[in-house]
RNA sequence: GCCCCGAUAGCUCAAUGGUAGAGCGAGCGGCUGUUAACCGCUAGGUUCCAGGUUCGAGCCCUGGUCGGGGCGCCA
């Protein structure tokens, strides 16, 4: 704070005048604002946003009934609680607040139905004194999510555990304070009401910052305010963590920007825009796997660990545990892996593939759903060090029975999120970005395009676009061609299939000369693209031939013999067989709306980033 | 890896080479069934780091660190 001292006086004095001519302009300001307010009948507000005067009747609604809630009064009250005692009503309304009339054994109102007094009665059962550290009996209600307390009907007396989210006061009715709490199961937070009378009023809940976790005990009733539907009248807020310095919470009540949550990593998930994310990334990792198993594909486990190089391309984290500072070296200096751990070079997987392949070809339908890592130098939005790949391979499936499964797959996963978390993709559709539901929902409703390649140069070529890079057959298209082409052109996703074969990996099926009228050989490739995100999923057809593998291998300058096993595969029984990755944080970038990939993935790996 | 841009209060950002400010957040007080609340007051700074130019550098120069955007690599 402060260190007061001779030598500072005189540039506070400054300081000080500055101020007081500030204050006074704006006091000016405001207070032109205000008459104009006056004259105008309205409530004036911050930076002269008016409200309607539809503010004030919605404050005198007169069918709200304020009620009491009842405070132990020593002794044992469990034994003797049930539904209707909870609330106490203080005065009468035109309409109750609570759905149906008092009843005159309790003198309190609960329950509506015989469904909810029943639903009522068996939370109840669970109560239990407990001794609390204040040396007073509580009770302790049972503990519901959120996003339970929601759906309860009013009159339910509950517990929820959570973070507050703000903490606003108020003087009316002597005093109380509103208390926003999440504990993540939903978007919303929830409105605890705690009023002045609780003990701890004064000590600890007018205390509360954003940050803090609290219990509250209390009761389920219709919000008396505008803005929520239900609220929480607290019986007791017990503070279970304080924020030690609120000045220097890192995600104090305001906005912040990505990046500067991308640094507090370990907190950002307390924002409604991390929770709304990692729901909905959880909400489509269960999508998949449910959309396999109800396909009746296997999940398969591929290594984490590999001595494979996928797709002879691509930079691989090397897995080691040899001494750095002191490498065993074989007579010609080079490195010896014999004294390695696998007794050979080994790495991260950059791909699941080649194995999952060998359980393809012999359970038919499988997928993998795993880390995947590359040692690429990228800094881009789309990229990351360590990300999540899914990964299905078919038997007996040629190129259009893949881009089938990935059509089905992606329109599966975008209907799981829209249906299963329509609270978060509110909020995506109002605040990160506009439209999205309608789009994602005509990506649903729409038949996939399915492009050859080929056709894809000569659109860009006519297109009578400026492009940075020439189109040209035999060379891979560049991001600003592909974004033209599912941005702009069509305006939703499209596979381009049937690419030229220099430019894709060995493993990829030749396809016949002269399909689509390319000029030159193609092979069964298939890129999803969709837009804002680019390619969502690579995948193709399997060459299943093996002397056409040989050549491949050869032509690429690869080492037939580590491929032996794959090999194999094609020596005794091959089938034609598909596949593809997706990468799955592109998935959940493509359904949030959220520009960085750094940003959907809870702790992302990037180049000089693993902090967390 | 390449090309651009940026780094100033807890956060978001201002400030011709000449006395570092605002909004939000925080603390205190006022008002209020509040809800991006509002009003008043207060505190809060090694202007990313290390050098250099200058009477004087947040600003100009050099080097570094970190962050962002675009491209490449891909999913």
């Amino acid at each position: 704070m402060g260190q007061p001292g001779p030598d500072h006086r005189p540039p506070r004095r400054r300081r000080a005048s500055r101020h007081a001519r500030h204050h006074r302009r704006t006091h000016r300001t405001n207070l032109r604002r205000v008459r104009r307010c006056l004259r105008e009948r309205r409530r004036p507000d911050r930076r002269g946003v008016l409200r309607p005067a539809a503010f004030e009747q919605q404050r005198q609604r007169p069918d709200l009934l304020p009620v009491d809630l009842p405070r132990p009064r020593g002794g044992r009250a469990p034994a003797r609680l049930h539904g209707p005692c909870a609330v106490q009503v203080r005065s009468i309304a035109p309409r109750p607040v609570l759905s149906h009339a008092p009843s005159p054994r309790s003198g309190g109102v609960l329950c509506s139905t015989r469904a909810a007094r029943r639903s009522c009665r068996s939370r109840l059962g669970t109560f239990r004194a407990r001794w609390h550290g204040d040396a007073k009996e509580t009770v302790e209600m049972a503990w519901m999510k959120i996003k339970d307390a929601f759906k309860a009907p009013p009159g339910t007396e509950l517990t929820v555990k959570g973070w507050v989210r703000t903490r606003r006061d108020s003087k009316a009715d002597g005093g109380l304070s509103f208390v926003a709490v999440h504990d993540g199961t939903c978007f919303d937070p929830i409105q605890v009401v705690a009023r002045s009378d609780l003990p701890n009023y004064e000590g600890e809940i007018a205390r509360l910052n954003t940050g803090c976790s609290v219990e509250v005990d209390g009761v389920l009733v219709a919000s008396q305010g505008k803005g929520q539907a239900v609220e929480i009248q607290a019986t007791a807020v017990r503070v279970i963590g304080w924020v030690e310095d609120p000045d220097t919470y890192p995600v104090s009540n305001k906005r912040h920007s990505f990046e500067y949550l991308r640094e507090v990593a370990h907190l950002r998930t307390r924002t409604n825009t991390f929770g709304a994310i990692a729901r909905v990334r959880h909400t489509l990792a269960c999508a998949i796997h449910r959309f396999f198993d109800e396909r009746d594909f296997f999940y398969v486990h591929t290594p984490i660990i590999t001595a494979s190089d996928a797709e002879g391309a691509g930079q691989m984290f090397q897995v080691s545990t040899l001494d750095h500072m002191n490498l065993p070296r074989t007579p010609d200096g080079q490195v010896d892996y014999n004294e390695d751990f696998f007794a050979r070079k080994a790495h991260l997987t950059v791909s699941g593939q080649l194995n999952v392949e060998t359980y393809c070809c012999s359970l038919s339908r499988v997928y993998t759903f795993g880390p995947t890592f590359r040692a690429e130098n990228s800094n881009t939005s789309r990229h990351l060090a360590e990300f999540w790949m899914i990964e299905p391979e078919i038997a007996f499936a040629d190129l259009q029975d893949d881009a089938k499964l990935a059509d089905e797959m992606v329109k599966y996963c975008i209907d799981a999120a829209l249906t299963e978390r329509p609270d978060d993709m509110r909020f995506f559709d109002e605040r990160i970005e506009k439209g999205i539901i309608e789009r994602l929902r005509a990506v649903v409703d729409k038949p996939m395009r399915i492009l050859p390649y080929t056709d894809a140069v000569k659109i860009l070529q006519d297109s009578g676009q400026k492009f940075e890079y020439r189109v040209q057959w035999g060379t891979d298209l560049q991001s600003e061609h592909e974004r033209y082409l599912t941005e702009h052109h069509f305006k939703q996703p499209v596979a381009l299939i049937n690419y030229p074969k220099k430019i894709k990996a060995f493993y990829m099926r030749e396809n016949d000369p002269g399909t689509d009228g390319a000029p030159d050989t193609t092979v069964a490739a298939m890129d999803l693209l969709v837009p804002g995100v680019g390619e969502l999923i690579g995948g193709s057809q399997r060459e299943e031939r093996l002397e056409v593998l040989d050549r491949r291998i050869e032509e690429m300058g690869l080492v037939k013999e580590d491929y032996w096993w794959y090999r194999d595969l094609r020596r005794y029984g091959t089938v034609p067989h598909a596949g593809f990755g997706l990468g799955f944080e592109r998935l959940v970038q493509f359904v949030t709306g959220m520009q960085n990939i750094r940003d959907v993935i809870p702790f992302p790996r990037a180049p000089r980033q693993a902090e967390f």
